[in-house]
DNA sequence: ACCGGTCCTTTCGTCTCACGGAATGGCGCA
DNA sequence: TGCGCCATTCCGTGAGACGAAAGGACCGGT
């Protein structure tokens, strides 16, 4: 992540405006993401939202259409994205990250533990959720599909993460203070310090009610060969069914998991972003 | 060095003829698509697998990198996609289709059977995987993971989907002869006529080892109320672990579960407005 | 039926800006 | 040391993206 300092010591002011890219293109990723939060849209709207004219929106929904990303509703004459990026995501998920590796290992432990297993990635400073193992009624406590994000900062996943990342915490997830999604969250940088230190010590972390009320959690991360994170592996449960021996005991549990997932991913080390 | 002999040869594709459409989105595009086959790439590469000068690569890499879609790793200074398309990807599935409604019946159904079950639509000729649940070992006898494409002419849940499809059949599927999969799959369209015939009487549709020898399949659509095919569920089972009785059993359990998924989507309906 | 509005679609002249050849500099290897 | 491969940059040029405006389908109201 490299980042500023003196990259290329000279005088030019490079604060971000001199890189031409070609707007086209920029514009057509745009209209990807436009489209990818809302069912269907139409052209004037596209041009509209997008701060374009029609004819230049109508251009990128055709060559989106030409090339299978977006379909035409018959009806309505809009347009809607169609399954190909959500093809193309998974390839890239399953390709770049451990995510077959370890939904073997995940099965297990969610049977051992009868508790919901999530893996994640770190992605900025969020929490990039790929896979997960629920049983039923899980569901209604605390459901983080594929694709979710969730800061770092108040999950024990993004706290596994952000405790055995390479890059300077301070550069990740900046100065604070962090937003508090409940009364227990953490807010202050120095606290965050103080918490991530504590995981490495333990080799694992865990959320008490950081993320949401009632919910604990406990996570480990998945490092390779040169302790790369490679993502994390979290398991949580409802607060009243878990105690503190019991914690622990998931610890050691998830760290089991994580050892067992790593020793799967041999000649690999990419760092994922 | 490398007599790039082939001329520009054309660019402007294709059925349509008449339609003009830009070629730098298109390459764009283009270049997403073999990136998420590859785990990294450099820009000369880049130019010799799309046929394009190597500034031009450059340029699309960069735009990729400048809008989060790719990386550049800092050894090797190639570039690869993030996790950015598996998110849009997420969402664009989880918002056009009945995946998160389906979840929660699919659990269900998979517990009262014990068997793997499985969530597609159709797109194009092929069914498209769109979430699964299965239990431990039934990875090793039949994976599929989301993102997957397979011929819909040899699974079940390809025919459910095409038997309450809308469209002519001659135009999704084509005429025929179909690849064989297995000695069992149809390979002939008149086959392949008849077997929906009967998935249109029985309400569901049966795979006899088509899919993979040693597999059957029983799935059903799930239909809106206007009779629009949503997607299909399915499940799968070791040939030598049902009898023909308990086939149709199951074919009564898919049944009411695809039924009790379509009473849930009453608001929504994959095409409307 | 008529009209006004909105939307998708098409056309066309203008001039941007994407193109691509070529040069630069870094890196690894023989 | 020199060679080869690579990512990156430069720049002149003309293909082609841009965008205003017109065309046409549709709808709802009067």
């Amino acid at each position: 992540m490299a980042a500023s300092a003196t990259g290329k010591a000279d005088s030019k002011m490079s604060s971000r405006g001199d890189l031409p890219l070609p707007r086209s293109m920029v514009n057509l990723l745009r209209l990807i993401e436009k489209m990818m939060t809302v069912d269907q849209i139409g052209v004037t709207e596209v041009a509209r939202r997008l701060e374009m004219p029609v004819a230049t929106a109508f251009r990128l929904l055709k060559v989106l259409e030409h090339c299978g990303y977006a379909e035409q509703v018959p009806d309505s004459k809009q347009y809607r994205l169609t399954l190909k990026l959500f093809e193309i995501g998974c390839h890239v998920a399953s390709r770049g990250t451990i995510r077959d590796l370890a939904a073997v290992e995940m099965d297990r432990l969610a049977r051992q533990t009868g508790l919901a297993v999530n893996l994640g990635v770190l992605a900025g400073r969020d929490v990039l959720y790929i896979h997960k193992v629920q049983t039923d009624d899980e569901k209604l406590i605390l459901d983080l599909p594929p694709g979710t994000r969730v800061p770092a900062h108040c999950t024990a996943m993004g706290k596994a993460l952000l405790a055995f990342s390479r890059g300077s915490l301070r550069e990740i997830v900046g100065e604070g203070p962090f937003d508090q999604l409940t009364e227990h969250s953490i807010s202050t940088y120095e606290q965050l310090e103080r918490e991530l230190e504590e995981v490495r010590r333990a080799g694992y972390a865990v959320d008490r009610q950081e993320l949401k009320v009632g919910i604990w959690c406990v996570a480990a991360p998945v490092l390779d060969g040169k302790d790369n994170v490679l993502g994390a592996i979290s398991v949580s449960a409802l607060r009243t069914n878990v105690d503190r021996q019991e914690l622990d005991h998931l610890g050691l549990q998830v760290l089991a998991t994580v050892r067992r997932i790593a020793s799967r991913a041999n000649p690999f080390s990419g760092s994922m972003r």
